[in-house]
DNA sequence: CTTTCATAAATGACTGTTCATTTATTAATA
DNA sequence: TATTAATAAATGAACAGTCATTTATGAAAG
């Protein structure tokens, strides 16, 4: 017993939420302009969301869920575990590609960090981002990449780090792209930890 | 010719400015909570700095100065380049002892990438930071705590990638010091450029 | 008396949310 | 099969609250 089909899915709704914090930022989101992207009216989203927060935190799950199974499917077709380890670091500025909507995606991020429900879905992002690092970095040493011997959770953090501080080292002095200057500052990190570093 | 003396001074009101984005965030903030905060009036707070942005825009602006005072005097009293490189790490997160307080003033920082004119004193900030970074990290090399020929302006850049970086992933993930952490980033990036790495 | 600072009240715009109503689809009934 | 009931989705108008800003007025100094 089914009524009415839903004219717009739940994912399409959440992804343009995400298009428009890109745009004006999550301070400027309104309810108005997530419907006007999709076609509906303010009022629908609030009863199929529960409240605007409640929009929010399904955009956080759904996200976290997509950056998990991408991960999973990170390693197919790369042809070393570092270069699939700056395929990933790049693919997870994907949404960012100019220097406004890596802030205003960044500034939803930091919203989640004061809101508990939605820091949850941060951690599991961040947690599954992470543990995809160390993988790589272990694999890297299993296969003779990196010297064994290397601390590959310190080297994960740093890596982590690394990917968000440079985006906004980007987003700052607006200089090259930030695909390159990813690979620039990682493999700037682990040059000295590589096998024919050793070689010097 | 001065009329009436003001009752409380402008850098006080910014500093309660600051304050209140530190607790509710950049999105939170009301001029109402600013004025309670130094016990004038919403209105009285526009006709001095114009208008809420102007309020903001000031607040950037002598944040701005203040941090490149600050990196003047970083030198004096630290017993190395690189000890006080670890300083300049912790001190620019003085106001961002909790991970909210982070999160929110790296909201605010977000918002400003957003805005010409608060990005204009952001990138000064930005580019202070940066310059000291590479004088201290120059220092090191030419008293021997770094290995000469070290590419001082590339690990610039990443050591200053990693103080951003770190604080995000210590906002999220919650566990240690912000002090503690940066310290381990830091020396960790540094640590093969060290001269007594070469005894390895 | 003029100038500057501050206040208090009022305004106007914006936004999330609610509610009654309409529309589209499926299930049951005769 | 034709008709009716039940259900979920979507609409549009209205509500209530918040917030920056403006205006008119008073107070404190030179």
């Amino acid at each position: 017993m089914a009524g009415r089909p839903r004219g717009v899915d739940d994912s399409v709704i959440l992804r343009a939420a995400a298009e428009v914090i890109g745009r004006v930022g999550p301070a400027g989101l309104t309810l108005a302009a997530v419907a006007d992207e999709v076609g509906l009216v303010p009022g629908t989203l609030v009863q199929r969301f529960g409240s605007k927060r409640g929009l929010l935190v399904a955009l956080a799950r759904q996200s976290a869920h997509e950056a998990e199974a991408h991960h999973e499917r990170l390693r197919q077709g790369r042809p070393s575990p570092l270069e699939a380890l700056l395929a990933l670091a790049e693919e997870s500025m994907a949404l960012m590609d100019t220097p406004e909507r890596f802030a205003n995606h960044l500034a939803f991020l930091c919203m989640d960090l004061t809101d508990p429900q939605l820091h949850e879905y941060a951690l599991v992002m961040h947690e599954a981002q992470r543990g995809a690092i160390l993988a790589l970095l272990d694999e890297a040493v299993a296969e003779g990449e990196l010297r064994t011997g290397t601390d590959t959770a310190a080297l994960a953090e740093s890596v982590q780090a690394l990917i968000a501080g440079t985006g906004l080292t980007w987003a700052l002095d607006r200089q090259g792209t930030l695909p390159e200057r990813l690979r620039r500052a990682i493999t700037g990190l682990l040059a000295p930890h590589t096998r024919c570093e050793e070689k010097r």
